[in-house]
Formats: C-alpha cells, structure tokens, sequence
RNA sequence: AGGCGCGUAGCUCAGUGGGAGAGCGCUACACUGACACUGUAGAGGUCGGCGGUUCGACCCCGCCCGUGCCUACCA
C-alpha cells in the first residue's frame, strides 16, 4: 500500500503487521517439494556434502530430541546447500522390531487374537499394513519442521534393498567366522518372548532383599550360608563358590553341600569371582540363569539346570514348583525355607535390576541357543579410525566414552526371536543336519541336495540392519553412482545415547564392508530434557510435544530455540519462555523487513555498492558488522557450535541492524537528499538480503517469505549463495567511530531518563571533547545523535566552561551536558554523580592495586600492563570530572 | 563401584587466566509512521563451599556439598 503523492515511500508490497507462519509454513514446504528444491544432484566438480538421518522409529511420533536432532541436522544441510555442494540428506524409518511388534500384538489383543493365533505369515502382513496406514507419521512431522530431505531417496530398513544388504553381511560375516551360533547365556525378556543385547537391558536401582540360605554339608553336620537376592534361582544351583583365599572356608572345597528343597547334593568350588566381603562370602552358582554363574561353571565344568520357560515360570526341573510364576515361586520358596528354619535372615539390599528397554519387564539371564557377532576384529579398526582422526568426534570428551566401551566390548548377541524383523538367513538340512547359510535362499542342501530346508525362525536385532544404513541406503550391496559420491558421509548428527547402539555399530561394519569409514565427523547433541533435568517420558508424563510447540509459536521459532540451546557437552533444559522469546524474534525480523520495503521497493538487487571506504559512516559500520557476523556464522557451524550461530544472528539482527542502523538510517530514507536515499536504499537492501541468506538455514520460512518480495526476480533463496567474508568489508575505524557516537547517544539518552525528563523533551546538548579530531567527527554527526538521542542541537566544544545547572555524564573521556538552568533537580543530579564515582572509584581502587604491585609489574605481560596504566589514566580522568561536576553542582545548591 | 557432566542475575542458559553476559521476568517512562510479538533507561550476581597454584582465579588443581547421566559380574 502506498499512497500516491507520498514520496518518501517508494513503491513496492507491503508485509502484514505481524508475521503469520501459520500460512506462510505450508506454503512454502509445499512449494520446495514441487520444485524439488531438496534432490540430490551428481554434478562432478563440486564438493559433496552427505548426511544420513538417524532413522526414527516407525512406531515413533515427532518429540523434542528429534525436533533438536533434525533442525541441527537441517542448518548444516542447507548451510553446505547454499554454499554450492551437492547435497544430500537420506531420510527414512527404522522397522523397530519390537516396539513395532509389540504395538501390532496390542492392536492384535484388542480383536480378542494373538499372533500365535494367525500365524507368522499373516501376522507380518499384518504389520506391513500397519506400516502402509499408520506408521512413519513421523515422516510428516519432519516435513513440518522444515527438513530438506531428499524424500524421493526416502528409505525403510525393511526396504527389499536394505534387506539384500542384510543378507550379504550376514553371510560375509558367518563366512569369515565372525558370526556363530552358541548356547550362551543372555538377557531374555519373559514379555517379548526374546533374547536382548546386554545393551538393551536398562539396569535400574531396585529396593530388594538379600536372603541368607542355609546349605547343609553333605556330611550331615552344619551348614554353609549363602547369600541371594534372588532365591528362587536356588532350584537351579549346581554349586556354591566360595573364594579360594577365605580363610573362613579353608578345608571346604573338599566337602558338599545339599541343596536344599531339591535335595541335590551340589560341590562348593573355588573360584575368584566371589567378593569376601559381600554377603556371606559364600555364592551360590545358577549356571542357567546368571551372567556371572555361567562364566564360573565354564571353569569348573559345572552343569547347568534351567528351571524356567520363556514366559518366566517356574518348568519341570523345579520340581514342585513347577508352574508357578518366578515371582510367585520367591515367594513360596522364602516361606518353605523359613518353614524348614533355612533362611538365617533377610535383610534389605539395593542392588541394580535388569529391565527390558522395550517393555520394562525384569530381565531373566536365560541358557539358550543364539547368533552372536564377534565384534573385537570389528572394534579394533573402529577404535583405530578414531584414534588416527579418520572418524572425529565432537565434542571430543565423548572420545573417551567411546574408547571406554569399544576396549571394553563384548560378543553382540544379534538374534530375537519375534517375527516382525530380518530373518536370519540360515538354514538346517532336516535330512543331514548341515547348517546352510547363504545371502540367496537355497532350494536344495549344497551337501546332501536334500530339498528339506527349515529356515532359522529367528530376525535380527534391529541395529544390525541400521549399522549398515549409511551404506545400505546408498544402494549397497550394488555399486551405485551414490556410493561413489555420497560415501563416506560427511557427518552424522544424533543424540549420545546412541553412540554404542548405533554410531559404534556404523563404524564397524562401514569399515568394514566398505573399507571406508562412514563418516568425517560426528557430531553427539544433548538430550533434550525437563526442568529438572530428567529424560522426558511419556510415563513421566514430562514430555513437550514439538508439535503444539509449532503450533503455538511457529516452526522457526522452534528452530532457533533448538539452535540456541544446542551447546556442546550440556543437557537441554527446554524452557517454552525461550522459545517465545524467539518467536518475538522472527516478528522482530519480519518488522524489518516490512520497514525495508517500504523503502527499497525500486532498487536494483545485486547493484554494485560504492567502495566501503567512501561511504557516510553508518553505512561503513553495518556492512563491517555484517561481515563479522558472516565470519561469526562460518566459524560456528564450521564447528558444530549452532549456539554461537544463533546467538551471533541474534545479537546482529535485533541489537545493531534494528537498534541502530534503521535508526540512523531514518534520517536518509524519510530525508530529502535523493543521493543519500538512494544510497540508503541500496545498502538496506543488500545488508537485508545477506543477513536472511545467513539466518535461512536456521529459519527457514521466514527468510523463505520475504525473500520472495524482495524487489528483483526472486527464485529461492534457499539456492542464493551463502554469503562470504570479504576482508575489504572489515572496517575498524568505521566500528570506532559508531562506537563513539553510541557512547554520546547512551550518554544523553541515560540523563534524560534518570533526571526524569519526558521522552519528548528536547535537549539541548553539550559535548566537551579535547581530542580534536574525535570531537570534529562528533560534530560531524550532530543530527545523527540528535535524531537518536531527541536532542534539539548538539554543540561540540574542544574545551571551555561547564555549562552551569547541566546534568552530566562522561563516556570514555568525553564529557556530555544536558544544560538545565532552573529546571534541574540537584538531588536527583547529585545522587546519579554520587553513583557513578562510587563506581569509578571501586574500579579505580582495583586497577591501583594491581599497578600497585611489583610482582604485577614484574609478572604480567607488557601489554596487559599497559592497558592497567591506560586504564588507571582513563578513570583517573573521569573521577577529576566527575569531582569537578560535584563541586560545580554543590555551588549550585 | 567406576566414568562423565553440571552448580554463573528471580527463571532458562552462554562465557573467559587479566575490568561478570544474553533471553525471559522485574522497575520507571513512552502508543514519533517497521514492530506493544515495541522502544528507552534501570535494578539485580561474595560466578555452590573450603583450600591450593598464580603477580592475578568465575576460569587451572584438590577436597567437600548438591544435582544429573552413563558404564559395571559384589550375588
């Protein structure tokens, strides 16, 4: 809008008041997909810039560590964009094997039917339409926090592709003796009905007891105790172990004991594992249900009974309690013992409880047959690949975690036996027995050609198939145009939490298969807590849904707030005030933009800019400023800091482009000099335009919107360059210079409001400055610090007499007069002078002390001695002044 | 048990071996034509505690207190 005979206001489309994502949002995603503004490209001759996205859980719904892990994800991808790679940005889902399982079987139970009732075939059919019609919601999440993901290279684990690359591990891995098959002992969920990796169970401080069991000696006289929390397990012991140096059970490993309730006569061994000091000093040994038991009769060659089924009953070989829930069987066994006055007493313990991270059943360490990884071979070139900077982690601290674990790491236990998964491709010939392994199905057994295969009904752990994603959703096992640009990747964005899970699993098998690591760097973000810094939990009832965030105060607010919060090495503490406060901030750019084009609607986009050095002051200063910033931004996203890129935009943006330099800039574009309206224009425009390329990736949308009314042919701005440091930019004398005006500014501004004057008062203003040149340049710039300041006139004197009944105030050694006569209030004055000597006095009093001392003198660099005595000089300065104002005023009174 | 991290303004958080910062909140004033999702000015902190290193410590070291997380085979 503009009215005719206005002529300050050149033509050009007016922004709405206030910014209003919820239209522009959509408008704008919908449109970057139409024009395919996310695909890849394969041009040669340009560097390539690659990042696979942490695949979300199928079942998963958009929370706030993915809004974080996604938008740092999203800033670097659109950085590198802008800055000419070819990008690209694999998104996809993880089949979650048993989180998705577990919510088909729930949908299943809610029809009055189970799995076991339809059967694998139909039940996995069940799942896929499942996924066809409700899972990967996720997906859409992204798409409305902005993500520029190439979505025609989207990929699912259980994708035919990604299957084949399964498969090809699988049987490279068996071949070459770094997969087998073994009767171990593992974490065994009761609920899900599977084996976990040790990873997967989560050990939580449990409230429980400690049963001291009498065993007596075979002999018939005495007894041994032992000590449990776990008593139940007795029904399972085949020994108790005692360590070979106590000497309270020296003699003993000769002797027996009976096994009580069973009646099992059971050796005592002696073995080091046992802690003296725990408990009785005695333990008994569950070979079939203990991690540690199990590793003890390795070495004592001890049996193992297993007294348990899948669902954690008790089964056969438990005797009379044979059917009876573990718990429930605890119970009863505490009661028989007591009963048979065994139990010598029962005292609380605290102790760590395995729990399963799918379903938080109590874990139950179970004997069984399962596939295993070899990961040591695997481990060493990933912890040589770190070690050698080949992989680098940031921030580094992680390092020695990771070192920590990979040194540390023990067989992967990859097999679960649920359905909805990979499913292992080995076979066994009913007719021989061969065991046939292979990454294409065999029709017949390669050793007896017997036709009679019956395929391995296990699946693998789901991170099997996402240790191979940053090759597998490239095309691998097939040697695609992708693989030879897009591999390795440049760097992997996700939480720490997964860093063993998955980001140590990556490395080894990239290297391994690929003969190259993964990624360049990864970068591990914080965890996205609560006020009290807890993990949010949909339990917990904690948890900040993104999604409402968007809703209330817009998706780019939320990325700016995910950007500002991401410091490294620090928990997230997600505050909604922050994210306001942000969302104050995109208005705040809106506004500016909105005030720019109400001026710059016929300028010419791109149109060379004067040389810096000739131009008026303020000018010089904002482009100075705006180059800092872009060096600012460079080196914070060059290093992951997103923070310090936010913050530095946010600083420039709101604190010197709006504060100051549309301010200033007023006095041109509402001016009459039509040079320095033209001048005005042209320069607004081209800061404008570089400060929204540089917020782009951070904000997407709002950058997006005003882009496009910018005056010239626009196309997207997600495609524009990012801008450059130019060095010629850089501008010191111009920083000075502003630097000195704002101080004035400040000055003035600071006694009209502490003198009580109203904000319209027109001031009459002195400045006494014995610098000459600095005091010509003030002069120089009278109308600039009387429009900002609302003085009427600003005069400039070298030296002379104080103006009489003036407020006061000194910046740097400049001394600025707001001349008062019969209007000042001398309490007010002299409480504000009194004031500021106190402060100058206090840091006047430090500086002393310091140039005071002979070992500062001797010690401390030369330059920074320097600056005391400058500094000691400078408040000596100002104190005489404001003295000398005090006397004055005191006449006055 | 070990490891890692944190404790800075009322709240949420940056930061650095040489004069303590931001946002929000608070106080006062102001509807001047980009913006009240605003502007101007201001108040507010012995940088968890105690020692040590240093000419100098919020920053480095030790201990303590509080707090959070990760790994662990004391049952």
């Amino acid at each position: 809008m503009t009215t005719p005979n206005d002529s300050t206001s050149a033509t050009g489309p007016e922004l709405a008041k206030a910014y209003d994502f919820k239209a522009v949002e959509p408008k704008w995603y919908r449109r970057w997909l139409e024009e395919k503004k996310f695909s890849a490209t394969m041009e040669q001759g340009r560097p390539n810039f690659s990042i696979v996205i942490p695949p979300p859980n199928v079942t998963g719904v958009l929370h706030v560590g993915h809004a974080l892990n996604n938008t740092l994800q999203d800033i670097l991808v659109r950085y590198r964009r802008m800055q000419g790679a070819n990008t690209l940005w694999v998104p996809g889902t993880d089949h979650a094997g048993i989180a998705t399982q577990n919510v088909v079987e729930r949908q299943l139970a809610q029809e009055g039917t189970s799995r076991h009732d339809i059967g694998r075939r139909k039940f996995v059919e069940r799942v896929w339409q499942w996924r066809e019609e409700s899972g990967g919601q996720i997906i859409n999440q992204l798409k409305r926090l902005g993500c520029s993901c190439d979505w025609d290279r989207e990929r699912f684990t259980m994708d035919e592709g990604l299957s084949r690359a399964v498969k090809t591990v699988f049987t490279r891995l068996y071949r070459e003796g770094l997969i087998y098959q073994g009767d171990y002992i593992i974490n065994w969920c009761p609920r899900c009905h599977t084996a976990l990796a040790d990873l997967e169970v989560e050990h939580e401080p449990t409230d429980g007891k400690l049963y001291h069991i009498r065993y007596p000696f075979a002999s018939g006289e005495g007894y041994l105790v032992v000590a449990t929390t776990r008593p139940e397990t007795m029904l399972g012991d085949t020994a108790v172990a005692v360590h070979p140096a106590d000497e309270r059970f020296s003699g003993l490993s000769e002797k027996a004991v009976i096994l009580p309730l069973v009646g099992r006569k059971i050796p005592i061994v002696g073995d080091t594992h046992v802690e003296r000091e725990f408990g009785t000093g005695a333990l008994k040994v569950t070979p079939a249900h203990d991690l540690n038991d199990f590793e003890i009769a390795r070495r004592h060659d001890l049996p193992a009974v297993k007294i348990m089924d899948d669902n954690g009953v008790m089964n056969q070989s438990a005797g009379d309690y044979a059917g009876l829930d573990r718990f429930a069987c605890r119970k009863k066994i505490v009661a028989d013992l007591e009963a048979l006055g065994l139990m010598d007493k029962i005292e609380p313990l605290q102790h760590g409880v395995g729990h399963c991270y799918r379903c938080h059943t109590v874990v139950e360490p179970t004997l069984s047959k399962q596939w295993f990884v070899s990961v040591k071979p695997l481990a060493d070139k990933a912890i040589a690949a770190v070690k050698e900077e080949r992989i680098r982690i940031h921030p580094k601290s992680w390092e020695n975690t990771f070192f920590d674990w990979m040194y540390n790491i023990r067989d992967w236990c990859i097999s679960r036996q649920i359905w909805w998964g990979h499913q292992i491709p080995a076979w066994t010939c009913v007719t021989c027995g061969e065991l046939v392994v292979a990454d294409i199905d065999p029709d017949v057994c390669p050793k007896c050609r017997g036709a009679n295969l019956h395929r391995e009904t296990d699946v693998l752990d789901t991170w099997f198939s996402s240790a191979l994603w940053p090759f597998s959703t490239l095309g691998w096992p097939d040697q695609t145009p992708e693989l030879g640009h897009f591999y390795p990747t440049s760097v992997l964005i996700t939480s720490f939490d997964i860093l063993f899970f998955w980001v140590a699993r990556m490395m080894m098998m990239g290297i391994h298969f690929m003969g190259e690591v993964p990624f360049r760097d990864v970068y591990l973000h914080a965890l996205v807590r609560d006020a009290q810094g807890q993990k949010m939990s949909k339990s917990k009832g904690n948890v900040m849904d993104p999604l409402e965030l968007m809703d209330q105060y817009g998706t780019d607010a939320l990325r700016f707030t995910m950007a500002a919060f991401a410091a490294q090495g620090r928990d997230i503490k997600l505050s909604e005030e922050r994210i306001e406060g942000y969302r104050h901030f995109i208005n705040k750019i809106w506004n500016a933009a909105r005030f720019a084009l109400m001026h710059i609607g016929d300028c010419t986009p791109g149109a060379a800019l004067p040389a810096p050095r000739s131009l008026p002051l303020h000018h010089r200063w904002i482009l100075s400023r705006l180059n800092r910033t872009t060096a600012e931004v460079h080196a914070a996203l060059g290093g992951f800091n997103f923070n310090e890129a936010a913050n530095a935009l946010y600083q420039f943006v709101w604190r010197e482009f709006c504060d100051w330099y549309l301010e200033w800039s007023k006095a041109d574009l509402y001016g009459d000099d039509p040079a320095a309206k033209a001048t005005g224009r042209q320069v607004l425009l081209t800061v404008l335009e570089n400060t929204l390329k540089l917020l782009h990736p951070l904000i997407p949308f709002v950058t997006e919107e005003i882009w496009e009314v910018l005056p010239g042919a626009r196309t997207s701005i997600m495609t524009e360059p990012f801008p450059e440091v130019e060095d010629a930019r850089q501008d010191d004398e111009a920083e000075t210079a502003v630097t000195l005006l704002m101080g004035i500014i400040g000055g003035i501004r600071n006694i009209r409001s502490e003198m009580g004057l109203h904000p319209s008062a027109e001031l009459e203003v002195v400045v006494i400055c014995h610098d000459p040149q600095r005091a010509e340049r003030i002069a120089a710039y009278a109308s600039a610090i009387c429009a900002m300041s609302r003085a009427r006139r600003v005069t400039v004197r070298e030296t002379g007499e104080r103006p009489k009944g003036a407020a006061s105030n000194i910046f740097t050694d400049i001394e600025i007069f707001v001349p008062l006569e019969g209007l000042i209030d001398i309490d007010k004055e002299m409480a504000k002078l009194d004031k500021d000597k106190e402060k100058v006095v206090a840091q006047l009093d430090k500086v002393r002390g310091k140039l005071g001392n002979e070992k500062f003198l001797a010690n401390a660099p030369a330059d920074i001695v320097a600056k005391e005595q400058e500094k000691l000089d400078a408040m000596s300065a100002q104190l005489a002044k404001i003295e000398e104002n005090i006397k004055r005023l005191r006449e006055l009174a």
